[in-house]
DNA sequence: AAATTTATGTCAGCCATATTGACGTATCTT
DNA sequence: AAGATACGTCAATATGGCTGACATAAATTT
C-alpha cells in the first residue's frame, strides 16, 4: 500500500532535491483568484466559527440567524431558498434557535400558515457580535482601498452571484444600493 | 409549540399587510459585503459541487486535488496546514483520490518520510475542468472591471486572509505577484 | 362544500465530512 | 540508543447535509 507505482518520472520536473511545493503553474484559467476566495472565505467565516463554538452553534446557526435578523419577517421558505438546503436540515437548526431564544416566530397576517421568523435581542446581540468580527476584517482588508475600489468589489462579488436566482433576498442585494424593497 | 408569545408587538414595524422581508436594516457593520461574500462564494463552489456530484466526489476531493495540482509535490502535512482539516478526514478523501487514479504518492527525496503528492493526467483533467467552470464565472464577473480594478479586487481578497499564517502554500499566495516562490 | 394546493413541521434513515484520541511504523535527528 | 517527525489507521462520535413519506392547517380553486 506504502508503495508508489510512479511510472513516469520525467512529469515533473518541479521537484528537485527541495522536496517544497513548487511554484502555482500559470495558464489561461483564473488560478490565483480562485484560491484567494477560498482562503479569504476560509478565514472570513472563520472569525465566527470559533465565536459559536462558545455557544454550541455552528455555521448553520449564524446563517440562519443573520438571515432572520436582516430580513426580519422571513419566512421558512424564503429561508430554504436563500441558505439551499432541505426543510428538514434547516428544521433541526431552526428548533434550537427557537428553543434557546434567538429567534421567535409569529403567524402571517395575510396568510395564517406562515410562520415569520424574528430576531429576539438575545438573537440581536450575537448576530451583532458576529457580524462585527467580520465587519473587522472587511474594515481591515479594505483600509488601503478608497471608495471608488470599494465600489468595484462590491461590483465583483454582485456579479459573481447567480443573476437568474428567483430570491427575494437576493432581489434585494443585487438591486443597485438604494433600491432597497420598496414596493 | 407552534404558538407564539410575541410580548413586543411594537418592535417590527417592518411588517405590515404585505409580509414580505422588510429592507435590510443599516448600521455601522459591513453587512453588505457579508451578504454578497456568503452569495458569491456559494454559487461559486456550486459550480463545482454540481460537476463532482458526477464524480462521486465532494468539496474536499476538490480541494485537496487543486492544491495537489497547484502545488506540485505537496506534503501531506502542508495539505492538512492548507485546508485546516485532520489527517483523518483527509485520510478518507486522499485515499480515495489515490485509488481511482487522480494523484499519486511519491517518497520524498531529502527524507523519506514523506509522501509527496502529484496529480495525474486524470487528475490534472478533472481539475481543470473544475477550474474552467470557476474561471468562467470569474471571467464574467470581471468583464467590466478594468485591470486596475481587478488588482484592486485581489487586493481586498489577499487582504481578507489572514497575515499571520505560517503556511507555505500562502507565503507563495500572499506575496506580491511575480515573487513566486524563488529561493 | 369539496377538492386541491401550499406552508410548515416531523419522523426515520442515510451519507459525507468533520472531530478527538490512541496507536503503529518508518525514518530522521540527536 | 533515544526521541522526534511524517504518515497511516482504527474506533467512536458529531454535525449538517440528504431523500422520502406523511400530517396538519390554511388558502385557493372548482
Amino acid at each position: 500500500m506504502a508503495d508508489i507505482n510512479f511510472s513516469n518520472p520525467t512529469r515533473d520536473p518541479d521537484v528537485r532535491g527541495t522536496d517544497r511545493p513548487a511554484a502555482p503553474r500559470s495558464g489561461d484559467l483564473r488560478w490565483d483568484i480562485i484560491e484567494l476566495l477560498f482562503f479569504a472565505y476560509r478565514d472570513f467565516v472563520g472569525d465566527a466559527d470559533n465565536e459559536l463554538e462558545a455557544f454550541g452553534f455552528g455555521r448553520a446557526h449564524h446563517r440562519v440567524l443573520h438571515f432572520v435578523h436582516r430580513y426580519p419577517g422571513l419566512k421558512v421558505a424564503d429561508l430554504l431558498d436563500v441558505l439551499r438546503i432541505t426543510k428538514q436540515s434547516l428544521g433541526r437548526v431552526l428548533k434550537q434557535l427557537l428553543d434557546e431564544g434567538y429567534i421567535v416566530q409569529r403567524t402571517g397576517n395575510n396568510d395564517r400558515r406562515q410562520r415569520l421568523l424574528f430576531a429576539t435581542p438575545k438573537g440581536e446581540t450575537l448576530v451583532a457580535k458576529l457580524a462585527g468580527l467580520q465587519t473587522d476584517r472587511i474594515t481591515h482588508a479594505l483600509r488601503d482601498i478608497n471608495p471608488a475600489g470599494i465600489d468595484t468589489v462590491r461590483q465583483f462579488l454582485r456579479a459573481m452571484i447567480d443573476q437568474d436566482d428567483p430570491d427575494k433576498v437576493l432581489e434585494v442585494i443585487l438591486k443597485p444600493a438604494g433600491a432597497t424593497a420598496k414596493a
